[in-house]
DNA sequence: CTATGTGAAGAACTTCACAGCT
DNA sequence: AGCTGTGAAGTTCTTCACATAG
């Protein structure tokens, strides 16, 4: 095939995809079929194999898909083959959960600054990792060698100033945590996780009789039914 | 119009509508056009009016839209005029941080049940709340007269098997934050919060050149660039 | 003259259905 | 025979462009 440009919803259900394969491969299952991929992911086998068949051309016919080929394909395609270095702003109540929570270095994304603006808790320890004045954002990201990501867990009215200096250190990429939409130049990638915004979709459906449009899963990947 | 069903897309930026007209709202402006209101969300005016075309006709031609009337009636279209009732399953890091978090009250959301397995952390109290034995939970939830939304935030592991539950108990809506992709019946309406996955769809965006793709800001909801 | 509301065109994504390998 | 890979058809969502109303 042409190598098209991937769509993003296909980019989006790859982490699950991947999620589902490392599960596999710890089992010790060699071979997997598009079919029983996609049931455990929550799609269906023709949307699987399309997505896949962006990446390049990994199965077997007859036969299914090599589950450690795959890995190695879909981390390469996502870009988890190197480190990436994430600075937590807002060392609130999610800030410290987030840094506790485990996954991250074990999935290529290590943690290498925390800020905060209350004097009480800058210098304090947490995990393995000092708070920091977030008025020194890029100093301390400078002399860490720089960030890939930054995570913003503050308070909706500190957001966008945060997000400007993250982007002002040389930040590309946002995941940001705090209630409002923030604005961005276009070169700086920007992922907004919005519990309110959650609620209130779940809200909706509820309000409806029953199941008139499908529950969506995961963002773009739904659910089939 | 003749009135149609309303786009997942739609829905999943009603929310951020109504969260920028609130804020006008409380700075006392009572007339916003398309235009401004779809810049400050991220969105362009022309998706923004199709959006509010599906709920009716509420803008004035040659004027905009006021800002009362629109957060009446999305409040109404996404069922945010009652109160929902919540449950938080899985008392670790995360659960007590979205416990202490005030938006939900004020938004119609309230939690009325926190649950966890561990029995160190059972009949502690949080918040206004103490923590009850999971074991316990449809109990609880009769107790309680009943809940609306259930919310995960225990380990994968332990996430399906809540999900079991809280549907057995009748919850017909979940949010879950476990890193696992839950099955429920087609009746049960799920939506993912997925740190991992985030983090690894803006991975892919950083190992591309530049700005390929859009960056996406909320879901489905991308911004213009 | 300004800003909404909306058919129609266009783009993006999903599903179908079958050809092509093993 | 069995399962992948993929054009083509179908569906859903977005953007355009202009009629319509104040």
């Amino acid at each position: 095939m042409k190598r098209k440009k991937i769509p993003q919803t296909t980019i989006a259900r790859l982490p699950l995809y991947l999620r589902h394969l490392l599960k596999l491969a710890r089992k010790g299952v060699r071979i997997i079929s598009s079919y029983e991929l996609a049931e455990h992911v929550g799609t269906n086998a023709a949307q699987l194999r399309k997505d896949l068949s962006y990446l390049g051309e990994f199965g077997t016919r007859g036969v299914g898909y090599d589950v450690g080929e795959l890995i190695r394909q879909i981390s390469k395609c996502l870009g988890l083959t190197r480190e990436w270095k994430v600075a937590i702003v807002g060392m609130g109540k999610l800030g410290p959960a987030l840094l506790g929570y485990k996954g991250f270095e074990q999935e290529g994304f290590k943690i290498v600054a925390i800020f905060d603006k209350n004097p009480k808790k800058i210098g304090k320890k947490m995990g393995n990792l000092v708070v920091s004045d977030v008025t020194n954002l890029k100093e301390v990201i400078e002399k860490v060698g720089g960030v890939d990501i930054g995570i913003i867990t503050t308070p909706a009215s500190a957001a966008q100033k945060v997000a400007d200096q993250l982007i002002e250190a040389g930040i590309r990429a946002i995941l940001n945590f705090a209630p409002v939409t923030l604005e961005v130049p276009s070169h700086v990638f920007l992922r907004q996780v919005d519990l309110s915004t959650e609620l209130q979709i779940l809200s909706y459906y509820l309000t409806r009789p029953f199941k008139f449009p499908p529950p969506c899963g995961y963002c773009e990947a739904n659910r089939d039914l």
